[in-house]
DNA sequence: CTGAAAGCGCTAACAG
DNA sequence: CTGTTAGCGCTTTCAG
């Protein structure tokens, strides 16, 4: 495997060079106070000459940290890793860190080797934390790095009662709003498509469309709630469903924004009209559903505030590691586009 | 900025608790042969007992080694990200080294200061080499990672002689292809719509179409090429302009998947059928065009292969610096799906 | 086959 | 304000 570059001139030879200590080197690099301003020039000056670059490997065993954090993708339906849900959370987890000196590092873990040469990884000390996106229920990840003392902040729960760090978005409000929205404006039955039963997120979205119809005092029924798995395939395919098995349906609340799409088209070639005949809602606000009906309304996660959210309290259990946990619940948004 | 846990077992606590040496404890976690199975057992019970895993930093600094590459991607527009182009790359990358101990990384690079932190990371050794994938024409990061000997691939050429070490498709040899194919089944007047004139890859496309007109002795007409950037409003108005320009126009040739899908939906608002009166052939095999158009026929770029090339050439260049560059292009494919 | 010793390049504590 | 001195934890000779 490769080695470094070797003739990389090291602190040494600049200390050497500016005709200073080494130590004056390092408080030069680190722009520590209490260095005279001409020996901090002249340092400069001998750091440019050489081309110097700090070794990273040398300043972490020194300094016992890393200045980098992973955010981690645990998907093992690599589809995923697509989705805008994911490409904006790293972009806002990105601008979070801009202005620090913490570099982002995405790794991707599909196998349990990639996870255990994560857990390696972070605990061999190159990065001082972890954030950690789509994590399925029965992963053990998050506890294996939260419990060496691994700063560890989750995107979304794994359960009812998370024991890790994680920010999540307020699943069940959402979606009780989305179908209270549908029950204000005389829909008398709304259906649902769910998300997988594994998922606490499909969970949540679920309990919210249940707590909607009962403070509406609506009569709910079984055939209304059709299983999905996220996709838009499973959306079609849970909208034929329901056209078969509840033909009163006049509403769906989707629980994610992919089977909305999936929804609509099924609607659309099954010559139902939309919204007249049949109203959607999906959960998520992304553009596979809104090309398919520009005028969907939809609930949107605030996903910049979500990633926002995950760095502030990463970094926050990075300086301060007496506090065992806690989370942070973002509120969600009904975006109403006259399709009721 | 956070500590690394204190506590953490050393292997020099493993080495006195297996009672033996720091170097037979090193041998024992690098698997290095020349120990015997039963003090070699011994080690592994210690390790075991004191839950040791590696300081990576400390290994660095004596190994001269990181064991991980970074996978890069510079791209000021976000958006880019989430297409399946790069989820395919970072995919197939990751497969290519599963099997390996390099941890991958991605990271973003969006700004100059991003830019500045990756080539620090890099240079200070953090990662063995680095793969690029969508660097534009100007940008100086390949040259900057390059000059210092870092291993260094890039997905893509920034000019027809780049200097660094590439992996590409057949740009050229694949648009031809496509517009033989429409020039073969009766299409007259083929025009094409192209992507950023300072874009490489744009413009061996550009000069595919081009070498398929001459090589079939066509005439070609300055209106038939259009200018879009890749996405798919500009290929929406891409053909707007060439439904005005060019009503003689009876097939087009796209130079990316999104543009196709953006010609298309003009074409079919315009009220043309879609082939019999205009046939289209996108550059890229992704899932937006087919959605607008699931018998689209497209040029198929060998993504798995690229990704696979990508890490071979980084992995030898990492064992053995004394190649300068060198570069690998990748064959395209028609994929015929009977709209010609 | 295995132990001891010499660094890898840097930070941080401590004198001056 | 600045030089010196200890390590940080591991790999890698080099003896034995």
């Amino acid at each position: 495997m490769g080695r470094q570059r070797p003739g990389t001139p090291t602190l040494e030879e600049v200390a050497a060079l500016a005709g200073v200590g080494r130590g004056t080197v390092s408080r030069v690099i680190n722009n520590a106070a209490g260095v005279k301003d001409s020996t901090r020039r002249l340092v400069q000056r001998a750091i440019a000459e050489l081309g110097y670059v700090p070794n990273l490997a040398a300043r972490s065993l020194a300094g016992r940290r890393a200045d980098a954090v992973a955010l981690v993708m645990t998907e093992p339906d690599w589809r995923q890793f697509g989705e805008p849900f994911f490409s904006e959370i790293v972009r806002s987890v990105g601008d979070a860190l801009t202005d620090t000196k913490v570099q982002l590092l995405l790794t991707l873990v599909r196998t349990n080797a990639e996870r255990q040469r994560l857990v390696e990884y972070a605990r061999g000390g190159r990065v001082d934390g972890v954030m950690l996106m789509s994590v399925h229920a029965e992963d053990a990840l998050p506890d294996m790095l939260a419990e060496v003392g691994l700063p560890t902040v989750l995107l979304g729960r794994r359960s009812g009662d998370e024991s890790v760090t994680y920010v999540d978005a307020d699943n069940v409000g959402g979606a009780r709003s989305a179908v209270a929205h549908l029950l204000s404006h005389g829909r008398r039955a709304v259906a649902t498509i769910t998300g997988p039963r594994d998922m606490y997120v499909a969970q949540c979205r679920l309990r919210g469309y249940r707590e909607a119809l009962e403070r509406a005092g609506a009569e709910g029924r079984p055939s209304w709630i059709v299983q999905g798995d996220f996709s838009e395939d499973s959306g079609r395919r849970a909208m034929a469903e329901l056209l078969e098995r509840a033909p009163e349906m006049d509403a769906v609340f989707a629980a994610s924004d992919t089977m909305a799409a999936g929804a609509l088209t099924a609607l659309r070639a099954a010559g139902r009209r939309v919204p007249d005949d049949v109203a959607v809602i999906g959960f998520d606000d992304f553009p596979l559903a809104q090309r398919t009906d520009p005028k969907l309304t939809t609930v949107r996660q605030p996903l910049e505030e979500i990633g926002r959210a995950m760095v502030r309290l990463l970094l926050e259990e990075m300086e301060d590691s007496a506090v065992a946990w806690r989370h942070v619940i973002l509120r969600t948004e009904l975006v109403l586009r006259d399709s009721a």
